[in-house]
DNA sequence: GATGTCTGGTCTACTATAGAGACCGCCTCT
DNA sequence: AGAGGCGGTCTCTATAGTAGACCAGACATC
């Protein structure tokens, strides 16, 4: 734990909010692999390499334009590699690359999180919902309404 | 690497593409934290707690209201607290929860991927941007174009 | 031989979400 | 009296995501 903070503190050293040239790595990889799909379709070529149609089948509920779009970024920034065969319908397949493959052992750190608190946030999200709209113990003094 | 794998290939077992009431802990809490700011915020306060305000300088780029949104909804999920102290103005005052401290590890896990691969994922990137256009070396070779 | 299906996408709507910035009441300082 | 900080909310607009039609080629089916 005191590592982890070691660790993050070092980062709340970068001004979080960039002034422009100024990147920080974990702002720019955040917004990368943080978005909706992204690490879902890492976790789905962990195991085996998938084509286009059976990540779509695996995702389901991901449109094919952010499909596309997602594994286009992926491969785009060396995470995947996408391999066309010329069959006779052309398949497609994707694959972890190098750099996919290390994301995946801090990823199962936050996997790992997810399924050990998902309870918990549940519990404290049914907590919080039943509580707006009566009064709340503390934080409603101002009354916003 | 096959301990990360594992953990990660339990929930490909899942249907990553929930049909309705099923839910994936990884999706679920993905869609909380992945957003592009929470774990900013998470960041911030793992040091010290902040105020409204302070929170608003130390990320500079986010906007009053997704400010509060995020805060909200961290709120809502049990990983910070909000206390009002009826001050002159009254200030406001957001900490880790235990939950939210819970984060941490797996978080500074990922926090160090970013900044030991960032130098590599620019670089697949440059590459990647320079290729198009040109003929692609290997993965173009089936033609695709 | 026309139809349907599979492949991996693209394209065009439509809609939900994020961002910019004005505004608010209260208080202090100048 | 006026400016400015506090913690927000509100509205408007821009941007991003979603749904779903469409495409071309080849195969199997009817």
């Amino acid at each position: 734990m005191s590592n982890a903070l070691r660790v993050i503190e070092r980062f709340s050293q970068y001004p979080l909010g960039e002034s422009q040239s100024v990147h920080c790595p974990v702002r720019d990889v955040l917004d990368r692999i943080g978005d909706k799909w992204s690490m879902l379709m890492i976790m789905a070529l962990a195991t085996r390499p998938h084509r286009f149609s059976e990540l779509h089948r695996a995702v389901h509920d991901i449109s094919k334009r952010m499909l596309t779009q997602t594994l286009r970024d992926l491969e785009r920034d060396g995470l995947i590699t996408r391999h066309v065969f010329p069959t006779k319908p052309p398949s497609v397949e994707y694959r972890l690359a190098p750099l996919g493959q290390s994301l995946l052992d801090p990823m199962a750190g936050l996997v790992e999180w997810a399924d050990r608190c998902y309870g918990d946030i549940h519990a404290a999200r049914a907590r919080f919902d039943g509580m707006s709209g009566e009064a709340k113990p503390e934080s409603a003094i101002q009354g916003v309404g």
